[in-house]
DNA sequence: GTGCTATGATACTGACCGGTAACTCTCTTG
DNA sequence: CAAGAGAGTTACCGGTCAGTATCATAGCAC
């Protein structure tokens, strides 16, 4: 029933003619990304990312084992692409462990600043998936690790008396700040957020 | 098929005629908080709830209008006892404001240490449901724009120059405490978050 | 007793879930 | 030209989802 109109045969030829198409991993795994971001991942389907990607679930399936190690793969990418940025901003401050910090506050600041933003993906798939053994739990809990000891390194390096108490409470400002945007939105309280590391930082400082 | 035992029926007929037993509803809602705060809201389904509640899915919708709505009483009855503790807190000491923050921080801290603890009710329903719609959103964001508030007045009666600042650093290191239970446990930077809390309100006195 | 209310039990709907089988088409590479 | 890889299409699987209809049973109030 309901053959493919030669309009739509046309369309689709036109669309595979086109070099520039990205394979179809490609659009999935962004599509993906996008509608777990701002959707989340329990509310999206594998049908609906493999038609938003205008291609179909079994393309999805040759490409990912499982809805599970998608989820997975998209956090692990986004592992990989906030650690080039935060590497890239800290050496563009190299010996200035102080600027580092205010320069990835300002980062954050601008991130929570976009209406459009939802938090931090991983701590919202955090939420999400309580199953212990779900694959993306171990990315989770790695790349949080990972950022409390990359700030401790840093607090360390500024020469404050407890780099690791400091380390900590900045963290917990940074998830503050990404988790708030989600029920009191961009002007809340998440704006301040910067203002709020550098007094933290400053107190320190001078107890040190 | 499968008619009821004996032993089945006289089970039932015991567990009827105990008059402590709590109504339906009760049980219903009992079950529900606990397993949406443990397992999340997308992840327990109606008949799951009403099995572990020892009832049907019957009993809960004749007590419900819908799962959603479910879920927004969860949160308004949260929302209720949170205050309720909140004032109660606070009541115990009048006409210090200082004291308040400690004794309400003290009682955050209590919480993110237990091991079993997920994080903020209200704030995980936020990063689940991202429907704008949902009628527990409104609970929710009417809950978060009350506690920003009463953190402003009682940093104004603390007396700091500027008392929403410190007020939204504070619900900043709240949410992060809360939130960081998830990925790295109690262990993680939540048990920092007293300490944290007195150091930015010490550097606001001092400026004031 | 007679109702009334709360509860229970079972079966069902239609939609959607994640995941798979089998076949076709098209483009690329040798 | 041939072969193979990547991709599209359709139909299907078993299971679960939220929500409903129907009938039976128990306890309580009058």
């Amino acid at each position: 029933m309901t053959k493919p109109s030669n309009g739509q045969l046309r369309l689709r030829a036109l669309r595979k003619r086109d070099a520039n198409r990205p394979s179809a991993r490609k659009r999935i795994f962004d599509t993906a990304s996008e509608l777990f971001y701002l959707k989340g991942i329990r509310a999206v389907g594998v049908e609906t990312i493999a038609a938003e990607a205008n291609t179909t679930k079994m393309s999805l399936y040759r490409n990912f084992p499982s809805k599970d190690e998608l989820v997975a793969e998209w956090l692990r990418e986004h592992d990989a692409n906030f650690w080039q940025t935060w590497e890239a901003m800290a050496s563009r401050h190299p010996e200035d462990p102080r600027r580092q910090l205010k320069a990835a506050f300002a980062l954050l600041a601008k991130h929570v600043a976009d209406p459009k933003a939802r938090g931090c993906p991983m701590a919202n798939a955090a939420v999400e998936l309580t199953e212990k053994d779900h694959p993306a739990r171990k990315v989770i809990e790695t790349h949080k690790a990972k950022l409390r000891a990359r700030l401790a390194q840093i607090c360390a390096q500024m020469g404050t008396r407890d780099s690791r108490l400091l380390a900590d409470q900045l963290f917990l400002l940074m998830e503050g700040a990404q988790v708030t945007t989600q029920t009191l939105g961009a002007r809340g309280p998440a704006r301040n957020v910067a203002r709020a590391a550098e007094m933290l930082i400053g107190a320190h400082l001078r107890a040190s």
